[in-house]
Order: structure tokens, then sequence, then C-alpha cells
RNA sequence: GCCCCCGUGGCGGAAUGGUAGACGCGAUCGACUCAAAAUCGAUUGUCGCAAGACGUGUCCGUUCGAGUCGGACCGGGGGCACCA
């Protein structure tokens, strides 16, 4: 027996045990009930980071409590392993994407193994393989076929001098991040899944939902953003066609001043076809980057075109026809009216260009003429709008979509905010669309039997764009239809496509096609999925979008994907600047006394704000250095202390020196069993039995937190305890019950303290719902709803004999006086309340 | 601008409308030690010698009783659509 836990000697002895064992490899074909823990996969960028391990240990004490509980747990790990840092470090280190990712998976997995999660390595995957992207391929073909996807013109950033696509984080103050050229949107032909089609169903699922946060529901709500309105046609004064609108406030349309058409509209490119002022408008419109914060600090800017339209409630009534920058082409119809009393960008486009601005809406009849001096957004009643005079604004609105319908000149419409998912990336490292290009045929679809389309491996990245563009070898190839020459597709699938299926892969990963139907559906939904509030939007409803459509397709028989979500916060550590601004890493700096300085050179350092982890500031952590130094344990143990799992963690060294002495002190408590302690300890009994309970909930509930704390009370309590059998007893069960947490810990005293077999077999502990129940319960005495005195009384105590000891109780007495009180609280087992 | 979340000791945080501050970190004092580390014991919301008073961002309300419920405000954080 030794006096201290050795973590480097015993972590990796007990790895290799459950490896020897196959303790964590998932049998689809057992008996037992099923449970699917999952944690998001990780991106391979180079080494694990503390993000990483809070994650990972949260699923793996769930993985592990269900597994003790008897259930046959899947709990697998895979790699998001396509992506653009690939491609940049092939660009900047001269290495092949393909060995860059494939050497970070060897370095993280290696990682993730000293840690001792309880993961199924024999599913792992990696995205960037061909036995897994050309089953994703293969799934894409039956969206294809399904008629899911479609190819449609789109803009995308690009860089005029770098002649290549950018993703918005590459385009950076509206230039392109290597070439700092100005960037132009341009349009390019690309391929789009039909996730609008599962619009209403995406919204009405949330609802079923009930283990997912609520924040991230409201969020999916808020992005397929239902809107009802009206939509219709305003006739061009000039004759000859019509402008379609939507808008959600009918009830306003007395209070149009004007029509205003995106510069992407079909009239706003005809008339810039043929007029140099307006094509010279349309380009300063689109300048400058496409991300919402940019476009909303933009000035407002409109262009009149000298066009008219027609009120479509009076022939005499015209209203003008402005282009402007605010108006989205791919949102609605592209053209709006423009009321700018009741909208404030329209108020603010009305001030600006002198345009009149009408009241159509009043907190009352009476104030129908009241000056407007800001727009006025909310509902009130109808005026200044003839028939709709007087009338609340949901009626209003019901009236004009009423009438518009019977007059034929509009009708009423359910617009989502939500877009089709374009798919196409002009990146060599992603899945290549499965699709070859033939002059006669059209795009055709690569035949199943020669799927995968295998990404070639001989490529360079000397020059930028897709190497794919200029690999003629691999892009010729006859067409499958008229064998005619015919070019593949270069583009490759956005990421997003491979994590939209990667569960269902690891639930089921036959070799001949994407998964075995019976077998995902065995393991299916995910129970429980772990990940950042990051992907609450994109990820997840992309992942719920597949789902469905393979639903729809009649491959799988299940609408949504993950059962219960949980999103957790990050990992934060506070950040160092040197005098010059510079930022030090925390191994840089020491404290002293109030303040930092810079052990190198002695200078006073500035603390800043506590921060996400980044390489950028140099505030991270690396969890390798921590293993060695503290073990696998303590690392896991502080990552679920303290904060509450959906709050950022701070990390701290005084965080991570508690835990590992707590891991010490568990150890020296397994060592002190059957040191001749004899007999029964009923307080220590019950104490373990209300641990037990608690400590179940709190795993459960995912409140690691509450867990810890639940697990630190009972180890204090066992440490006071005199020897007995019972606190003997006490500590096995202790140590099963810090198994999940801290498992290499908990096998090593498993062990020591002579337990049969592994203990990652052992059974959960039960409890006895009995010994929950204390005896003697302390009742509080409140005079006038504040504390005076506590009594301890038997459990089940009557109302009376409260009553009396409450009023017979010194203080009280004092306090009441010659009063009588004039009200008793009575709550049995709890309180007592005197009102005087 | 809109939407959401959060404000509790020196710090992270507990608390079915019923004894605020569990648990951890830090700190102070003590024990052990030649000394240190490790460990153990005690104390630790504020004011006060004490009795006691005050105390969960602020104000108002509901209630016998509010950290918890309602309203208004202040502060911090996050998300996002020029979405008609």
């Amino acid at each position: 027996m030794t006096n201290r836990f050795d973590p480097a000697a015993s972590d990796s002895r007990w790895q290799e045990r459950w490896d020897a064992a196959d303790s964590f490899r998932a049998d689809s074909a057992s008996p037992k009930p099923k449970s699917y823990v999952l944690e998001m996969f990780p991106y391979p960028s180079g080494r694990i980071h503390m993000g990483h391990v809070r994650n990972y240990t949260m699923g793996d004490v769930l993985a592990r409590y269900r597994r003790m509980q008897g259930f046959e747990v899947l709990h697998p790990m895979g790699w998001d392993a396509f992506g653009m840092p690939a491609e940049n470090a092939a660009m900047e280190k001269k290495v092949h994407p393909g060995d860059w990712t494939r050497q970070n998976i060897a370095t993280m997995r290696a990682q993730l193994k000293r840690l001792g999660f309880a993961l199924d390595w024999s599913r792992e995957l990696a995205t960037c393989e061909p036995d897994y992207y050309g089953h994703e391929q293969a799934l894409f073909l039956d969206l294809f076929e399904a008629g899911l996807v479609y190819r449609k013109e789109s803009e995308v950033n690009w860089d005029p001098v770098d002649m290549t696509v950018l993703a918005n984080e590459q385009v950076i103050d509206g230039r392109g991040w290597r070439s700092g050229a100005l960037v132009e949107r341009r349009k390019l032909s690309q391929w789009f899944l039909k996730i609008t089609d599962f619009a209403e169903e995406l919204l009405d699922g949330l609802k079923t939902l009930d283990d997912w946060p609520d924040k991230v529901r409201l969020m999916q709500e808020n992005w397929i953003g239902k809107s009802r309105g009206l939509q219709f046609r305003f006739k061009r004064a000039e004759g000859g066609g019509e402008i379609e609108v939507f808008t959600t406030r009918p009830d306003t349309i007395f209070g149009a001043s004007f029509v205003a058409i995106s510069p992407g509209h079909p009239i706003a490119e005809a008339l810039g076809a043929e007029r140099a002022d307006v094509a010279e408008f349309i380009a300063r419109c689109r300048q400058g980057g496409t991300t919402a914060a940019e476009i909303e600090t933009a000035e407002k800017l409109g262009f009149d075109t000298g066009l008219e339209v027609v009120h479509p409630l009076d022939p005499e009534w015209r209203l003008p026809v402005w282009i402007a920058n605010f108006v989205l082409m791919d949102y609605g119809t592209g053209a709006l009216f423009g009321v700018p009393a009741h909208d404030g960008r329209d108020f603010e486009f009305a001030t600006k260009y002198g345009l009149p601005i009408r009241r159509v809406v009043a907190p009352s009849v009476g104030e129908a003429n009241a000056a407007v001096t800001e727009a006025e957004i909310g509902a009130g009643v109808a005026v200044n709008s003839r028939f709709l005079d007087g009338l609340a604004t949901p009626e209003a609105t019901a009236e004009i979509i009423r009438r518009a319908e019977a007059d034929g000149w509009g009708e009423g419409k359910t617009q989502y905010r939500l877009r089709d998912w374009g798919v196409s990336r002009q990146r060599y490292w992603g899945a290549p669309i499965p699709i070859i290009h033939c002059e006669g045929c059209g795009a055709v679809p690569v035949p199943r039997e020669q799927l995968p389309v295998v990404l070639p491996e001989d490529v360079s990245f000397d020059v930028p764009g897709n190497p794919l563009d200029r690999h003629d070898a691999w892009r010729q190839v006859p067409c499958p239809q008229c064998s005619g020459s015919a070019l593949r597709e270069t583009d490759t699938l956005d990421t997003f496509v491979d994590s939209s299926w990667y569960f269902i892969r690891f639930a089921s990963q036959p070799s001949d096609k994407p998964f075995d139907r019976a077998e995902a559906e065995a393991w299916l939904p995910v129970g429980q999925y772990i990940g950042g509030v990051e992907h609450a939007i994109l990820h997840l409803l992309y992942a719920r979008f597949w789902t469905r459509a393979l639903e729809r397709i009649g491959r799988l028989g299940m609408a949504e994907p993950f059962k219960g979500l949980f999103t957790q916060g990050m990992v934060t550590h506070e950040t160092y600047r040197a005098g010059d601004g510079s930022w030090l890493s925390p191994g840089e700096v020491r404290r002293d006394g109030d303040d930092w300085i810079h052990i190198e050179s002695g200078q006073p350092v500035t603390t800043g704000r506590v921060e996400k982890m980044s390489k950028s500031k140099k505030n991270v952590v690396d969890p390798d250095a921590i293993i060695d130094r503290y073990g696998a344990d303590a690392v896991r143990w502080f990552m679920l202390s303290d904060s509450p799992p959906e709050r950022d963690l701070e990390w701290s060294i005084g965080g991570i020196e508690g835990a590992a002495r707590f891991v010490q002190r568990v150890w020296r408590l397994a060592a002190s069993v059957d040191s001749g302690g004899s007999g029964s300890d009923a307080a220590i009994e019950r104490k373990l039995h209300k641990s037990i309970a608690a400590l179940g909930e709190a795993i459960e509930a995912l409140q690691f937190n509450k867990a810890v704390a639940t697990i630190y009370e009972l180890v204090n309590a066992i440490e006071k305890a005199k020897p007995s059998a019972t606190r003997d007893e006490a500590i096995r069960t202790l140590v099963k019950l810090v198994s999940p947490m801290a498992p290499h810990l908990a096998e090593e005293a498993w062990a020591m303290m002579g337990g049969k077999g592994l203990l990652v077999d052992a059974e959960w502990p039960s409890h006895d719902p009995a010994l929950l129940i204390d005896d003697e319960v302390t009742v509080a005495v409140q005079v006038n709803g504040k504390l005076r005195e506590t009594l301890t009384v038997p459990r089940g105590s009557p109302r009376d004999e409260l009553e009396r000891q409450a009023l017979a109780a010194e203080k009280v007495a004092r306090l009441i006086g010659d009063a009588s009180p004039r009200k008793l609280i009575v709550v049995p087992d709890r309180l007592v309340n005197i009102v005087l």
C-alpha cells in the first residue's frame, strides 16, 4: 500500500486494462437497453484544448454512469476532418492537407487516450477518408434523385487578385485576407439542398424537443423566421408588368409612400443594363462585405428610378419606385413598399430623401392627426385608411388580406427567413460532389458503382484557387450517359454536410452502404448530445434537416436525431499583456502580491478580461502539461467542479490543485479501509444513501458541479466518522460513486481494497429510500417572518406540539411579550411563523 | 436597434416561495516538523465586546414569509435578421 495515488503509473495501467477487456465496445446486438451518448466530434486542428477536455469529460461521466446502470452504451469518437485550416496549412507550410490532418488526428487521439475516456475506438471515423465521404456522396445522390438538390446562381466573395473564392472569415474589412484586394461579389452556379421544404416541420419539431435548452430552440425558431403577411402586386404605371411585394403589415397599406426594390431585382438589373447612372448606383450597393455587421452599419442608399406604380386600392394613386441598398433579393420578393410612419428603416429612408410620412396607425381614433416624430411600429387602430379606419391592427390586417384575395390583387402568405442550404465550396479539402457535367446531357450523377469519387492526392497549393480545377487527369471523364467527353464537378461539399450524418454512421458502419437502417434505429436518436453553443443554429439545424430528409426518402424512421441536447460553456482564462501591448502566456508571468510581473524582464504586466482560451490571446493551457503534472483524474475532476456546466469555467491553478488534493483524499480514505473498525454507524449510512440519491439526480441532470459538491460532502462526513463496518462499506461505495469522474483513481483504489474485477463493470450503487428520511427534523421558528429560533423535533410532530414548543422558546417568548399572536403559520417539519 | 441570458461573501457558486451563503478556492490562527512540503484542527457575509442589527444590483408590489413570483429601472454578457 502506498501513501499517495500515483497517476503517472496508474493512468496508463487502467487504460490498458480497459482496452484489453474491450470494456467500451458497444454491441449493437446486446439485449440490454441502449444509451447513445455523444459529444460533438472535434476538428483536428492540431492539439486538444481545454474546451475539448471539458466537453468530453462531461459526456464521459454520463457514459460511464449509464454503463454502470446496466445500459449498453454507445460512446464514439471521430474527426470532422475536412475544412479550410488544412488548406491554409498546405499553403503556409507546404504540407499536403491530408498529411497535416492525419498527423493532427494521431496527435489528438493520443491526447484523448491519456484522459481515459470510455470511448468505443473501434467505431472511430474521419470524414476525410473515402470510406466515409463515399457514403456521403451516395446519400447526396439519394437526395438528388428525390428532388431535394438543385442548382442555382448565387453570390460569393471573390478575390480578384488571388482569383479565388473567399469565405466570410477570409474577408477582413472588405478585403481579401491574403491579397488585400477589395472583394467583389460574383455569381456562381452552385448546388443547394432544399431545407426550406422542411421549414414548417423543422419549426414544429422544436416543440417535441423537451430535452433541449429553451435558448437553442428559440434561436432556431428565430432563424427559421416564420411570418404571416400579404403578398401582392403593384401595377407599373407605365403599363406592362408588375412589382410583387411581401409585407407583414398589410394594415399599413394606406401609409405607403414609395416602393423599394433590391439592387439585384430584375427590374433594377434591366434598368442598369440601359442606364449608366443606374448601373453605377447598383455597383455602389455591391461594395463592401456581405456580413451582417457590415450591412447593419452601412448608410442607407436610395436611387429614384423615375418609374412609378399604381396603388392597388386607388388607381389615381402613384408611388415612386426606388432602388435601395437595404432591400434583400433573397428574402420575400426582393421588393417592398415603404411606410415611413410605422417602420424604423423606412422612416430613416423617407427622412433622408424627403418622401411623405403619413400616419395610418394611432393609439386611438382621436389621435389620427398626431404628428409622427419617430417610427411607431407597435399595434393600434387604423386611421387615415379609408375602409380600415377604426379597426385594431389584427383586424385591419385580416380585412385587407380578405379584400386582396377577393379582388384578386394579392394573397395571404407565410414567409420564412430560412434560405436553402448552399453546399458548394470551391475548395480541394472536402468531399467531391459526385456530379459530371456534360455539354449534351447536363449535370449527370456519378453512377453508384463508381463511388467513391476519391480526391486526387497529387495536387499543389502553390497557386491560389481550387487545385481540382487545374487537375485535368482527374476532371476529364467520359459522360456516364452519352460517353462523350465531360468534366467532373470540382466543387466539394460544405463540411456541415459531413457533420449532418456522422452520428448515424457511428451507430452503424457497414462497408457497402452508409448505414444499416435497423442497426441505426436501434441506437438513435442520440440520447444525450453535448457540445458548444456555437453550433446552436447551423450544425444542429442541418443535422435535423438531414435526418428528416432521410426519413422522407424512406431511409430512416425518425424525425429528430438528438433527443437530449446540452450546450456547455467555454473554458476561459485571464489574459496578460506586456507594456508594449503584446500578449503574454500564463507561463510567462507570475504573481507578485496583488500585481503580476513578466518573469523574464521583471516588468509589470496588465491583466485583461477573462476570455475564451485562444492562441491569439496566448491564454491557453495545454492539457498534456497539466496531465503530466496532476494526472488525468485531477483534470477531469476540475473540469466538472465549481462552474455550472452551461456556464464558462475559468481555468485556475488553484482549482486544479484543489482537484489534485481531492484525488489524494479519496485515496487516503481507501487506504484506511478495514483498519479495525467494526459495528454500525447510522449517521454515515444515512449520509451515504442520501449522497447516492443526490448524485444520481445531479448526473442525470448534467449538474456536475452539484455532483462534485455531493461527493465532497460525503467525503467530509466519512473523514470525520469513527472507524466502523459502516464506514468501511461507505468508502467502498464512495469509490464506485467517484468512478465516472475519476476512473483511474477508482480502479486503483478498488484493486487496493481487494475489490473483484474491474470497477468499470461494477453496478451503480442503489439507495434505500427509507434512509433518505431523517427521524428528527429541524424546524425554523419565525416571528413576523424573521428567524428567531430553531427546534429539533421528531419527524411528523403534530401542529399543536410545534406551536407549543415555538411559543415556549425563550427568545420567542421575549419577543412576543404581552402581545398575543394574530396568526400562527405552521408548515409541518419545516417552520412555525408567529405573526404579531 | 431587436431578442435572450445573468447580477448572491474576497472568488467560483448552492438554495421545491419556508433556517441565504451547501461545496470548492482563497485567507487567518493553531498542530505536526530542525525546517519546508504534505496532512490535520479551528475560524472566515458585514457592523458590533455582546445582545443584536443589517445583508442576494436598485426601487415598488404580491405574500404570514421573496434570492426565488410580478412591475419599473440600473449594470454585465451573449446572439442576430436592414427579414419588410
